[in-house]
DNA sequence: TTATGAATGCAACAGTTGAATCATTTGTGT
DNA sequence: ACACAAATGATTCAACTGTTGCATTCATAA
């Protein structure tokens, strides 16, 4: 399981030259590790019974500043294998140093990959499907994201109105925002995105819109987000970053499967509405076909 | 991957009940399980940004004698999900096993993870502290994305929004969004982000903003997009996906490690800025405060 | 406005931690 | 037998832990 454990093998190497004492400790570290990280050094020297001033020689001898080091090492592997969470923050640490280096970019953009591959785990998959499922029997799906949230929302609605005309963003100049929601039936659903902090808006919108019958389901932060209570459904998107702000990075990725599994439920629909869309992209010039010239 | 957490889900159930920090301290621990039993209270307190007593607070609130029983529950999860690998292989099979059942959406987010860490690589870091540079010096960012990209380019007027009012977004209703640049100088630069096919409308305006003597930056998909020629500096992102469109997740992750360079530039005033920023929006109730309750 | 109770921050507490120092024991070579 | 160095045990210390009580702030109703 630990791929390879460099300390674990200096101690088998250096095992032999060790006093009674020493082995003994050592011993009990090598069969324990995950002790290690667990509990104080004093009660490990107690369960190994052994000196706590035992242990601490037991660094010094392998060359560490203190015990200290030996436990970090094994709370960093602890972190690595419990799961891919917490490989990250394990990863933020590590790059916390190199960000010390002056590179904070690299250090975001591994953890924004962490917090990407995080999703695929099955309980997220299984949300999306869900959510994906519920969005493809809707008559109407109304989009809502408002402040930080509107990239996330109107690129949903984006490429779901090149799909079709099914999608309805709640946004509008002049707070007219939620007048769509005039039309709205039980047959609909409505999708919203929101972070904290919640923004006011998004909740008494989604409420009204709960109000009406509609379908709610929400890609929000937390499982203890006012949106939960509202939804039907909750796909959960992690927002840290090692920034002042929140990122939606994660939150787009989700955005962005979701409307490939509603494409992907009837390719050829969507080829064809996609097709359509050139056409009129074509005829209208809106994108450049030849690429200009440049010198 | 823990089957069941009954302590979990008494947070999840008593949340609403909270005081702000209570809640505060109990959405970290719910974020961290794993922190929770790797360090000390104190050192989850300073992370979860309250005062350490809101985490004995916490566990009174919560039914706990003190805090030591929150952490036991940790360790104790911690200890089985580590040795006991029977879990982890169950969890890799439910993966393995998710997967092979045709999952797109974990092939997709697997691919998007990988993508961004790709930007990793040095000659993306080095482009995107050239941009960020340029970035700081410049008088005014004007900052434009059309149709999919107009997510991007949102979201990073957005948070340089929070910080200042550098940032000024080209768009729009009834097609003005150019008209900002009648007031833009050689000093000022232009933010571009588009990826194929190039709207023609970015870049007639970006070449307009060229001819006005703006540094014009980009961010998009390849050596030969249109917006090279144009650009004094580019950073690529790639689009690259399994479904019918192209992906702007890596874009959006680009855009936010360019605002967390420029933020971290000036530390001290992006904080005073957020702080002001914080403000407003207390003295306008844009967010939820106190999470409405949910039944 | 003022009064009231809850929520929060702060400071002090006793207990524990890991480390350093000194004393004692152990094993070894003469 | 002795001396002597390594190993071990015991003691002490400063730093830190989790907890508690008190002071302050905040929100809300009268």
């Amino acid at each position: 399981m630990p791929q390879r454990d460099p300390l674990r093998e200096q101690i088998i190497a250096q095992y032999d030259a060790m006093s009674p004492q020493l082995q003994q400790a050592a011993r009990y570290v090598l069969e324990h590790p995950d002790e290690v990280a667990l509990v104080s050094m004093r009660e490990l020297a107690r369960h190994a019974a052994v000196q706590p001033a035992t242990m601490t020689r037991l660094a010094k001898f392998l060359g560490k500043q203190g015990y200290d080091d030996i436990r970090e090492h094994y709370v960093a592997a602890l972190r690595r294998g419990s799961d891919g969470f917490a490989a990250k923050v394990r990863q933020r640490n590590e790059g916390a140093r190199a960000s010390a280096n002056g590179n904070i970019a690299a250090h975001m953009l591994h953890g924004l990959s962490a917090q990407i591959s995080r999703l695929c785990e099955p309980d997220s998959l299984q949300r999306l499907e869900a959510i994906a499922n519920t969005l493809k029997s809707a008559r109407k799906v109304y989009v809502l994201g408002l402040r930080s949230c509107h990239s996330v929302a109107w690129h949903f609605h984006y490429v779901m109105s090149l799909l079709g005309d099914r999608s309805v963003h709640l946004d509008g100049p002049a707070g007219t925002g939620g007048d769509a929601l005039i039309r709205a039936t039980p047959e609909d659903a409505l999708l919203v995105v929101s972070v904290k902090p919640y923004a006011v808006a998004t909740l008494e919108l989604t409420q009204l819109a709960k109000d009406k019958g509609l379908t709610i389901l929400s890609i929000t932060d937390s499982e203890v987000s006012p949106l939960v209570g509202l939804s039907e459904q909750t796909i959960f998107c992690p927002t840290e970053s090692d920034s002042f702000f929140h990122t939606l990075t994660p939150a787009l990725a989700i955005s962005e499967v979701l409307c490939t599994l509603l494409a992907e439920d009837d390719r050829q629909q969507a080829l064809d509405a996609l097709q359509r869309a050139d056409e009129h992209f074509l005829s209208l010039n809106t994108y450049a076909s030849a690429i200009p010239r440049r010198e």
